[in-house]
DNA sequence: GGCCGGTCCG
DNA sequence: TTGGACGGACCGGCCC
């Protein structure tokens, strides 16, 4: 991605010095403006990260507008001798930050910052404009946005079209016309006498343009308004033309020389240096040690010489840390490391070492908690989880290991595949090479975590991190550790009739094809039906035939063989995946153990591995027997499941603030017979079941992102017939339909959408000239902010749940999360007195302008519990 | 060992 | 702008 920065240089010059007391250096040099200047360079170079940068100032007194009007920028008042003696200064901080600095004769910088702003468009690139000056927010356009400094330089709002057109109500093309209607003190523009902003709008509203506004001068209401008009007809287009940024300025670079790499330290530092700008060394210094990662090599024997605050690890190769217990330990103060083997590691000295320190860092504390248990150890205590945050700094970066991690915070150390190797190059490293390998790994948990806290504070996520989902992975490592008891002899006897059942049908099949062939072979099986058969062929897959099930259905009437194959295609899945595959991960104490990744869906839900156990059958009832396997700890125990009903649509209503939404779910109606009344416009009872069924695929399609075409094939409809659903439904519900609009904006504006807890997911290819990437990536926008926020809420409600009076009060114990649902294990006779309870919990997870609200149902197994 | 098509869930 | 609903995991087949 090329990013484009383009500073307004006087102008920021200007907010810097006001924005900042009066300091001066030991030669008695005035440097706020210079201090500034340098900290806004610094802080747009560690967020935006350009790939291009220009400073652009206005060259001398006279330029062409001046020609135009004698007055312009008349009426100044004089640049305050301690701002003046600064503007050199400032010139020598860009040169020395590496930036190209422009200004030209008869130009001003906004012109300069025009024109580059316009070949930045069309050459594909983002675009931020600095300024302390509104006139260029008319410079607005889908890639380029505008940052206006208000008091002082930290305080900033950004202006794109959609902002524009929020405050305003105009295009920013229109923002010179606004200019030539009211005219612009500051720059001594006149505009039309009587008019300011409110008039001024009203009448670009009305007509659009200043021209326009004369054209239709009859239309005008108000006399004196009129009159006035009339009057400075000239005035008021000349105010247009000076206002109007110059983007054809002949500028003799192009956009390579403005290529832009952080890499002059020297010379940063040197002027740093002269200027006693103290703490922006200290800053560079900072980077400079840990660019140069020279861990401390200070082992010590005994892990009670470390201090209070440490980071710990303990590592074994193996992922599933449920059944593998830890190798090595490790530990760090930041200066002293401990190292040992786990076999020279008193367990009990262990745990009153991680007791009786203050603060505790890891990566990945619900691996840690997992370990710890193998050795008896039952501790929860962290305090800081590095993997944690750096998922939340960037869900699309893939967690692998601390390397990974610490290599996005320019610590670099050996990561695992490299260190133990991988495939047939795995290795089994020992003895003191592996000894620094932990060490390193350790110290990299340890400098990461100093660095973290300033990286989600400034994306303020230090909440969502310290509040949510370290005190999630603590309750998170309790449900894996606990398990779920299977009753394995109800898997066998399954398994033993669906054996004969899949035997049966196999020969069915065999005698309809005439051969036998492999059926779980999409390969074979496309030769047998499309070729041997001659069947139609509906869909192709890059290899070759399709033969899914929407496949199948439609050749349902054509060959006798195919219902057979859709019969055999769901036993066989059930019977490979459930019946047989849930028999192997039962363990030796009787029960499951999932583990659940934190950071990995990159809307912020939880995923479940080895085995999955967030997509247990249920929608047909031959599946769902499966859940007859799931079963209580104990007799006097139940099976409780309490369900949120349709989390994501509340939180559409609750973002877009729709009114019909709001009140279909404050008064607890049936969501989809709503909609079906709104986009058919009919009365309750005239809804047919169709009519619901329809207006239910398309709420899926909303807050999946809509599209008519996955409408069309979820229903069965044309294109066009689900397009007029749609256009239906958003006219219907008009804040949803703005909604769906701002939120692709924001997406296009900050490169990232968000939860209601701040939870980020960046959407590059929002940008994308490819259709299909920029599609999805719009449907993205839109889907994750909805199913991101459920999952924040549910995620809150089992932290607070762990950490109510109710988990002391009550024996129940969490299994399971299923996104919108939770289940727990709790004994018979406590289950009715527990419900309110936890419904109550979980509905008041978070304060929306919708009630939240749940479900629930228990029993004696998982299948039972409807 | 990793990809693909297919199917299960919310 | 010619394919796609949003998130996931796991299976068997198949190719390397």
């Amino acid at each position: 991605m090329k990013k484009l920065i383009l500073i307004d240089g006087n102008s920021v010059a200007f907010r810097a010095f006001y924005g900042l007391p009066l300091l001066s250096n030991q030669s008695g040099l005035h440097t706020n403006a210079i201090f500034g200047y340098a900290r806004l360079l610094e802080k747009l170079i560690a967020d935006e990260a350009p790939t291009h940068f220009l400073v652009a100032f206005d060259a001398g007194k006279s330029t062409f507008r001046h020609k135009q009007y004698e007055e312009y920028k008349g009426g100044r008042q004089k640049m305050p001798p301690e701002l003046g003696e600064q503007l050199a200064p400032i010139r020598r901080l860009i040169d020395a930050y590496g930036i190209k600095r422009y200004e030209l004769d008869e130009y001003e910088a906004d012109d300069i910052i025009g024109t580059m702003s316009r070949k930045a468009d069309e050459e594909g690139f983002e675009t931020i404009i600095i300024t302390g000056d509104r006139d260029l927010t008319q410079l607005a356009s889908a890639n380029t946005v505008i940052y206006y400094t208000k008091k002082g330089i930290s305080d900033i709002d950004k202006y794109t079209p959609e902002y524009i057109e929020e405050i305003y109500g105009l295009d920013p093309e229109q923002i010179v016309d606004l200019k030539g209607l009211m005219g612009d003190k500051s720059d001594n523009i006149p505009g039309v006498p009587g008019v300011g902003e409110k008039t001024a709008l009203k009448l670009l509203k009305n007509h659009g343009s200043v021209e326009e506004v004369l054209e239709h001068l009859d239309e005008v209401k108000g006399k004196k308004l009129k009159e006035n008009l009339t009057a400075h007809k000239e005035d008021a287009l000349m105010s247009k033309s000076l206002a109007t940024i110059h983007r054809a300025v002949p500028v003799d670079f192009g956009m390579d020389d403005l290529k832009f790499t952080d890499d002059n330290e020297q010379e940063k530092y040197e002027l740093f240096k002269e200027l006693e700008f103290d703490s922006l060394l200290k800053n560079m210094e900072a980077s400079e040690t840990e660019d140069k990662v020279e861990f401390s090599d200070e082992r010590v024997t005994d892990m009670e010489a470390l201090r209070e605050d440490i980071s710990f690890h303990l590592e074994v190769r193996a992922d599933n840390y449920l059944v593998h217990k830890p190798e090595y330990v490790a530990a760090t103060d930041g200066e002293r490391t401990f190292v040992s083997h786990m076999d020279d590691v008193d367990p009990g000295q262990l745990e009153s070492f991680l007791e009786s320190r203050s603060t505790i860092n890891v990566y990945d504390i619900k691996r840690q908690m997992g370990l710890l248990r193998h050795l008896d150890i039952h501790f929860q205590d962290f305090d800081h989880d590095i993997m944690l945050g750096s998922f939340l700094l960037d869900p699309s970066k893939k967690i692998i290991d601390v390397a990974e991690t610490a290599a996005q915070f320019n610590i670099n150390i050996d990561s695992d595949d490299y260190h133990y190797g991988k495939g047939r190059n795995a290795k089994e490293p020992t003895g003191e090479a592996h000894f620094k390998f932990l060490n390193d790994k350790v110290m990299a948990v340890h400098n990461v975590r100093n660095k973290m806290d300033t990286s989600l504070a400034e994306d303020e996520m230090l909440d969502l991190w310290k509040d949510l989902e370290i005190p999630l992975a603590k309750v998170l490592s309790e449900m894996e550790y606990r398990g779920i008891r299977v009753d394995a002899s109800r898997l066998k006897e399954m398994e033993s009739g669906i054996k004969e059942r899949l035997e049966e049908i196999e020969e069915r099949i065999y005698t309809l094809a005439g051969e036998e062939f492999n059926i779980n072979s999409p390969k074979q099986l496309g030769h047998i039906l499309f070729e041997k058969l001659e069947l139609p062929v509906i869909k192709k897959t890059k290899t070759g035939y399709s033969t899914a099930v929407d496949v199948l259905e439609e050749l349902q009437d054509k060959h006798e063989i195919i219902k057979y194959l859709l019969d055999y295609r769901t036993l066989a899945k059930l019977q490979s995946t459930y019946v047989i595959g849930l028999q192997g991960e039962i363990k030796e104490d009787s029960k499951i153990h999932t583990r659940f990744n934190q950071t990995l869906a990159q809307t912020g839900r939880l995923s479940s591995v080895e085995p999955n156990l967030q997509n247990i059958p249920i929608r047909i009832d031959e599946g769902r027997r499966i859940r007859k396997a799931f079963v209580p700890k104990d007799d006097a125990h139940v099976l409780l499941a309490l369900d949120y009903s349709q989390i994501e649509l509340r939180v559409l209503a609750h973002i877009t603030g729709d009114e019909t939404m709001t009140s279909a779910f404050t008064s607890d109606t049936d969501i989809h017979t709503k909609t079906a009344m709104e986009v058919f416009n009919v009365e309750r009872e005239d809804v047919t079941s169709e009519m619901r069924r329809n207006a239910k695929a398309v709420n899926f399609g909303i807050v999946y992102g809509i599209s008519d075409y996955g409408l069309s094939q979820n229903l069965g409809i044309t294109r066009k017939e689900a397009k007029t659903f749609i256009d239906n439904y958003l006219d219907s519900f008009p804040e949803v339909k703005g909604f769906m609009k701002s939120i692709v904006q924001d997406a296009k504006r900050d490169g990232y959408v968000k939860t209601l807890l701040n939870r980020r997911r960046y959407i590059p290819d929002i940008h994308s000239r490819n259709f299909n990437a920029r599609s999805f990536a719009e449907r993205t926008a839109m889907n994750s902010p909805i199913q991101g926020s459920a999952a924040d809420i549910i995620k809150l409600a089992m932290v607070k749940y762990e950490q109510s009076e109710a988990a002391q009060k009550f024996n129940a114990e969490l299994l399971l999360q299923i996104h919108d649902e939770l289940i727990f294990d709790i004994p018979r006779d406590e289950v009715e007195d527990f419900i309110p309870v936890i419904k109550e919990i979980m509905e008041n997870a978070m304060e929306l302008r919708v009630p939240l609200k749940v479900d629930y149902g228990y029993g004696n197994d998982w299948y039972e519990v409807k």
